[in-house]
DNA sequence: ATGAAAGCGCTAACAA
DNA sequence: TTGTTAGCGCTTTCAT
């Protein structure tokens, strides 16, 4: 029995009887045989993997495990692997000098998860890199699949605004807005003008609630009760995020108001969480969405090299929770 | 110029006159040139990869920042690249057969972060592999890394004991107690378990409060309060994980109890968090540790195969956060 | 339906 | 110090 007989049973490439490609079967069973992946792709020329890159910078460049969901479904789909890649900071990489990762060719393509800050010697090592790659939660003139923050600013408002709420604050106290913008990640700046427009075609005033600097989780709630505790004090409130709901719910909580009777809250997470005893109303990050998306974006660059795929955004989904109500007269 | 040559001058490997190295280095440069990691793989014999397992079954075994940052760390000092497989559950396992990673040799050791209910497919896989595995988070005779979940139940306990404390109660809303306790995750019996002893060591009777079928969150709440609304009530809550903390906040602000002030909590989390408005006494979760352990372990099995290594904790750290007070006479 | 031969990109052993 | 040769495990092409 010759080796190319053993390859296509093994493949189930046709042209094999079926009690050879049995014997070939039982066979291998019996050895525990498995085929050298490594073989293949030198053979084949192509590696049947993609790689992900992730920064080590806290903050937003962490792996959810709903984008790998996505990510994974397409993947098993194209019968690929995945290769994580943890890339050190800005100063390691001009220290080090280009990653491991980026200095073999071991993938069909990458997909980049580096959401905002990114390294420019990163750039450039990746426009160098003739590897089709394709950018994740960031937004880029091509090849890049992100939410639709600015949208999803807009309806939430809007949703808020048709329960008859006027005074609406939007609150975002997880970003230092003294920095120019350009080195927030594009959520915390859309989102806000997604509020900020809906506000101003029902002709009403944006309030923002922001943090200007480091400050400690006492400021913040103080920051908020001082808000809670105005004369003309919003009725609902828009949060950048879970995190934010917790301390709005804390100096709620602490002058006596209710939610959602007092003040009707809603933000944005990828899970609707119940960290304030009821179901939070949240428009819902499609990380899932978004790693399928940027993984068939990907495939799509990899069948045709050198392609440049016009940008993708995916519609957040909502969840209406027990945390807004109608607004009372 | 020969292709030995160039082979040897990209890899720094002695016997190439400075000049034609720097030759071949400009040559490469110029070319974008990048070595073929799998034609290195199928010559060496070695894949330079390590593969990570994960389920897609919600729960414990997810990806945290601190794991794969730990893993990494040990990855990039020895030079090497991580796979990463979300294995379909075990019904999919069942119909689809083994998993495409499981079916093909393309890396040199698993690391297995399938936590608990571990589908019985799976492992049988795993044995007639050869390939050298560690599992991570979860308990087994040989070959783990995990959290000492046992210990620190008792040290958490006994600080809190210290702090004068007699009446501690234990909360986990987050699993289901009816339920034969093997298909818990172990840390859920390990923590009750450090709990109970450090209790009975002090003469103390312990007192848990646990959820026992699927509850909504007005229910849980109820719960809380029935046990802070009682004569003797707990002054001291230690709760499993942070969500926990959530809920027992809830409860405790809804009957007017300040914290630490008239109840003190302390938990388990990778992170201490101040979700409750201050940074909460936490016992942190040893995570990125238990990464670079387990990858540690595992080069071991992958330099001399065929061994087992004895089971390995790691001990949590600990923050004192301000959630936790002496109990005032 | 099967086997023989060539070659994927690279490295190790040896010869020049 | 360099070039030649062989071979890693596999797939493809082509002859049998």
């Amino acid at each position: 029995m010759s080796y190319p007989t053993v390859s296509l049973a093994l493949n189930g490439k046709g042209r094999v009887s079926p009690e050879t490609r049995q014997r070939v079967l039982d066979m291998a069973r019996e050895l525990d045989y498995l085929p050298n992946a490594a073989a293949r792709a030198t053979v084949s020329g192509r590696f049947g993997v993609i790689s992900l890159l992730l920064g080590t910078a806290a903050g937003r460049s962490t792996l959810s495990p709903g984008l790998l969901r996505g990510i994974q479904d397409e993947l098993i789909a194209a019968r690929m692997q995945l290769q994580v890649s943890m890339l050190p900071d800005d100063d390691l990489i001009a220290t080090w000098g280009v990653p491991g990762c980026l200095r073999q060719a071991h993938s069909d393509g990458l997909l980049i998860n580096y959401t905002h800050l990114i390294p420019s010697t990163l750039v450039e090592v990746i426009r160098g890199n003739r590897i089709p790659s394709v950018w994740i939660n960031s937004r880029h003139d091509t090849d890049c699949v992100h939410p639709d923050d600015l949208a999803v600013g807009v309806t939430l408002t809007e949703y808020v605004l048709e329960l008859g709420h006027k005074r609406i604050a939007y609150v975002d106290i997880s970003h230092w807005w003294s920095e120019p913008s350009d080195s927030l990640h594009y959520s915390a700046v859309d989102r806000a003008a997604g509020y900020e427009r809906a506000m101003r075609q029902a002709g009403l005033t944006p309030q923002f609630i922001r943090t200007r600097g480091d400050s400690l989780a006492e400021d913040r709630v103080r920051l908020l009760r001082t808000m809670l505790e105005a004369e003309d004090r919003p009725t609902a409130v828009i949060a950048y995020s879970g995190s934010n709901v917790a301390f709005v719910n804390i100096a709620a909580v602490s002058l006596g108001l209710e939610i959602p009777r007092d003040l009707s809250i809603a933000t944005f997470e990828p899970k609707a969480m119940d960290t304030i005893g009821r179901i939070i109303t949240t428009a819902l990050s499609p990380e899932q969405q978004v790693g399928a998306e940027a993984m068939r974006m990907l495939m799509e660059k990899v069948r045709s090299p050198g392609t440049s795929l016009p940008p993708k955004t995916v519609a957040f989904d909502f969840e209406p929770g027990q945390t807004c109500a109608e607004l009372k007269l």
